[in-house]
Formats: structure tokens, sequence, C-alpha cells
RNA sequence: GUGGAUUUAGCUCAGUUGGUUAGAGCACGGGGUUGUGAUCCUCGGGGUCGCGGGUUCGAGUCCCGUAAUCCACCCCA
């Protein structure tokens, strides 16, 4: 064996089958509850135009993407996330799409960064998006739909928090209390950082931004109302704040909130002011997925952007949609003990073969891996089975039977020459280890209980 | 882009003040014990010690550079 002279680029990895194995685990996961909600599956080129980035992000984007120039010296780059594919898609053809627009992917993204932990240069990032209806019932069904896959690969409300705030309305609120207009960016800046700091830190920070007395208080306040739990009901500093607000605004809190609650989601979603997502272009409904212990990052974020496609060329359609990446969400589905140690495919039967010739091993084989059919061969009444075998060449049925359990198969299949002889096999349950002589003509239908069975444990 | 730590077999790690042909466990593969998953016995493959230079009679070991990994910072769509 000799070193590798090549190893994989920085920030990326190969997926040997057991890393493939849990990449599929979360891909599924994501695909499966996204259809189950209603939405359609797309994609695009994993490059684009350098240009399309540059629209929504503005230049300095460039320094953060792999980019090209091709033989027509066309400057391209690698996707850096989704959205903007997405947004040329629906503009190029939003005369003809029923609305709301539906949609989720799961691709590919790259980004020339740093690598540190959850963040890597090449990495898969599920989108989910609505666009073509605006208000709070599409915004709901997107965090719905976010929280719903973190159940379905097995975390619960203990594992994880799902934060939301509403830019307009927060603006509302602040421009009604204590913050003027001119300000409005740096306390956006400051609610971004609020729960990331210390006591000295916000201290720091308030020096920094020249903050007068009136805005530190209130800032504190904001502070403990986060830290109070986020609900009005049992949080006093969150009520002092919002018998300040107008009216309107605590409603359409108030409404959400309760939205939310009716959804099944009342232990896990919070108002959280400090959510703000630096982005510029979210105009309204944002929120945030992240460990409940608060380590790592941020694991899915997103919200509303209503001139998104608008800026790529499009009609003005409203859209709220959320990102959430394979990186992060493996290392929280790792520290809370939500995936299993194995999950490469496991055999359903293992033959194993002490026979003389081939053919018969062979043919049984063949014949449980491929699926049955109707009559009419309109319908697979019977899909065929995942069947193992060995490779040695040795007549040990007890190194065998160890391969076979090592396969993971429900049942072992053994062809003997003793029970040959007798029109005979073996069938043996590696679960509870009994076996069973059976007529080579039965093996499907005794194979079949044994596989029933251990599903069910 | 900046700083710190790390890098010896597929994995986890030993490797003495610099000294012969670099080791172990696990894993992997062959064989054995008269046809049942354990245990056991036996044999085997696999390393230019991350890479490149330097010091030295001699470098896995000391020095310099470089790459990658991990952690943190900057940034974060």
């Amino acid at each position: 064996m000799t070193t590798a002279a090549f190893q994989a680029p920085k920030g990326t990895r190969d997926f040997y089958p057991p890393e493939m194995a849990v990449r599929r685990h979360i891909e599924d996961a994501w695909r499966r509850i996204s259809i189950r909600h209603g939405f359609l599956e797309v994609d695009g080129p994993t490059f684009e135009s350098l240009d399309l980035y540059k629209v929504k992000s503005g230049d300095e984007i460039v320094s953060q993407l792999f980019s090209f120039t091709d033989r027509g010296e066309r400057d391209l780059a690698l996707r850096p996330e989704f959205t903007p594919t997405l947004a040329r898609m629906i503009a190029q053809r939003a005369a003809g799409l029923p609305r709301p627009v539906k949609w989720f992917s799961i691709p590919r993204c790259y980004r020339a960064e740093q690598p540190q932990k959850g963040r890597l240069r090449e990495f898969i990032q599920w989108n989910v998006d609505v666009v073509g209806e605006a208000g709070p019932r599409a915004d709901g069904e997107v965090l719905n739909l976010c929280a719903d896959a973190l159940f379905e690969l097995g975390l619960t409300t203990t594992d994880f928090r799902i934060g939301w705030n509403h830019r307009e309305l927060i603006t509302q609120a602040l421009l009604a209390t204590f913050v003027s207009a001119g300000r409005l960016p740096d306390a956006f800046y400051i609610l971004d950082r609020l729960q990331k700091l210390d006591d000295r830190g916000r201290r720091e920070l308030y020096a920094a931004r020249n903050c007068a007395p009136t805005e530190m208080t209130h800032y504190e306040m904001i502070h403990s109302a986060i830290a109070e739990g986020g609900r009005p009901d049992d949080s006093p500093s969150l009520q002092r704040l919002m018998a300040a607000w107008p009216q309107e605004v605590t409603a359409a809190i108030t409404a959400f909130q309760s939205r939310l609650d009716s959804m099944g989601l009342a232990e896990l979603c919070r108002f959280d002011i400090s959510i703000v997502r630096g982005l510029a272009y979210y105009t309204g409904f944002v929120f945030e997925a992240a460990d409940a212990r608060g380590d790592n990052r941020a694991l899915a974020g997103g919200g509303r952007y209503d001139r998104l496609i608008e800026t790529f060329g499009g009609p003005a359609l409203p859209a709220v949609g959320f990102g959430m990446g394979d990186v992060v969400l493996e290392i929280l589905l790792r520290d809370h003990g939500r995936l299993k140690d194995n999950l490469l495919p496991r055999a359903d039967i293992f033959v194993i073969s002490t026979l003389d010739t081939p053919d018969k091993a062979d043919r049984l084989i063949s014949d449980l891996r491929r699926s049955q059919w109707n009559q009419d061969h309109t319908l697979i009444v019977h899909p065929g089975y995942h069947v193992q075998t060995s490779y040695r060449a040795t007549k040990n049925i007890g190194k065998l039977l160890q391969e076979a359990a090592a396969s993971g198969a429900a049942a072992a299949i053994i062809l003997a020459p003793d029970e040959m002889s007798r029109g005979n096999v073996k069938v043996k349950n590696l679960f509870d280890r009994t076996e069973t002589e059976v007529s080579i003509t039965d093996v499907r239908q005794t194979v079949r209980s044994i596989i029933q069975m251990s599903a069910r444990a």
C-alpha cells in the first residue's frame, strides 16, 4: 500500500459508505418531509454567471465565491446558495406557474471560506420556498416544515429551539419607543449580537455604538425578555416592553405565536427580538433554528423576502423560505445521540452454499432479488429482496454464518448436500437463531415471515 | 486573511539522550478445529513516519519552510 499522493481539497469531504449512509439518512428525511408538506423538488446548475450573485449581494461577495472564467470569457461561479437560482427559475416562468409555488431543493453549495466547526467549503443545503403567497400562513408553513424535518430525524423539543421575529413589526416597535430612524441600522446590529455577548461585552457594544442611557436600558430589557423565554405570558420584561408598542404590532405577534401553538409548536418556538438575520433582503418574518443547549451555530435560518423575485428580473412576487445545511445538522444529531452507529443498508437474506456446484445457489439468489409482478404486469406484488452471499471458498458454516450476521440479514438460507438430497434447504432466523428445514419451493414464504417478524422487533 | 494545537498502518496509538530491517491493539485477508454466529490456533498483506529542504557519519526524533486537519478570530447569503 502506498501513501496517497493526493488528498481531498481543503474544506471538502469524501463520502465512504458509512458517511454516505449518514448523508442519505439526512437527505431522505428532508425529501420525505418536503413531499409530505406538498413541496416539489427542483434543481439547477451547480454554477451560474457571476453576475447573478452580485445582483443580490454586491461585489464584495466575489471574494467568498469559487469563480472562474470559461473559454468564452464568461465569468462564472460555483453556487454559494440556491436562492438566486430559484429566483431566476421563477422569474423565467412566473407567468405559467400555479401559485403558490412550493418548491424545495437539496443542492451542493460552495463557499471559498476558512473551514471551521460546522462550516466547510462544500456542503449540502436543503432549501424550501413558498413563492406567490404573502402573509403569516405561508410563514408558519415553512417554519413548521423546518421543525418537522428535525422531528423526522429523531430530534425533540429538548434538542433544538426555533426563534422567530418580524423585521417590519420590530422596526415599528423600536421607532415607537426608543430608536430614531437614523439609528435603525445600529439597532439591528446591536440586536443581532445581544444574546451572543456577556454583560461586559454588551456594555462595550453600547459604548462602541454611542448608545444613550435610554437605549441601553431598553436593550437590557430586551436581553432579559429573550432570556426569560420570549413568551408574553411568562416574561415580565417582555410584557413591559410590549405595553409600549403599537397595538397592531402586539396583536400581530400574539396572533402568529398562537398560529404556531396550534400547529403543535408551542414548546419549540419563541419570539426572539434578537433574530434579525443580518441580510438586508429580508422584509418581514425571520426565524432561526438552533441547538437548545446553545452550542453550535445556527441549524437553519430563513424568512420572508418579498422583493427578491423582482430583484432577479421577475414580477413582484412575495416569497418566504429557509435553508438548512447538512454540516451543522450532522454535528447536532451526533451531539444529541440521534444518529445510529450504523446506517449502512442491511441485507434481508444471506445465502450460504456448501454444494460443489454453484448453479442452485445462483438460481435461488437471482430469484429472490427479482421483484414479482401481478398477472397483467402492472403492479409489483412483492418487491425483490436484498440478498447477499459469500465470496469465500471455505465451507466452514460457522464462518459463513458469522459473515451472514455481519451483513445484518434477518435470515440465512443454507444450501448443503444433506438437505439438498431431499430437495430441501435450511432457513435460519438470524435474530432468534432458530432454524427450520423447508422445501426449496417454500423458501420464499418462510423467509418472508422471518423478515416481517424481525421488522416489527 | 490572522492566531494556537496537531499530522507515524484503514482506525486508535507507542517509538528512549538522534543509532541496525519502525512496532502494538483493533480492523482486513488466507488456512485450521468432521455442519452453526462465541472463544481459540496459525499465517499474511499493508508505512519512502503529511510533503520539501537543512543540520549530522546517521533524522520518525533536531531546525526552517509548506500543505492539510481541528479549535478560535474576521466574515457569514
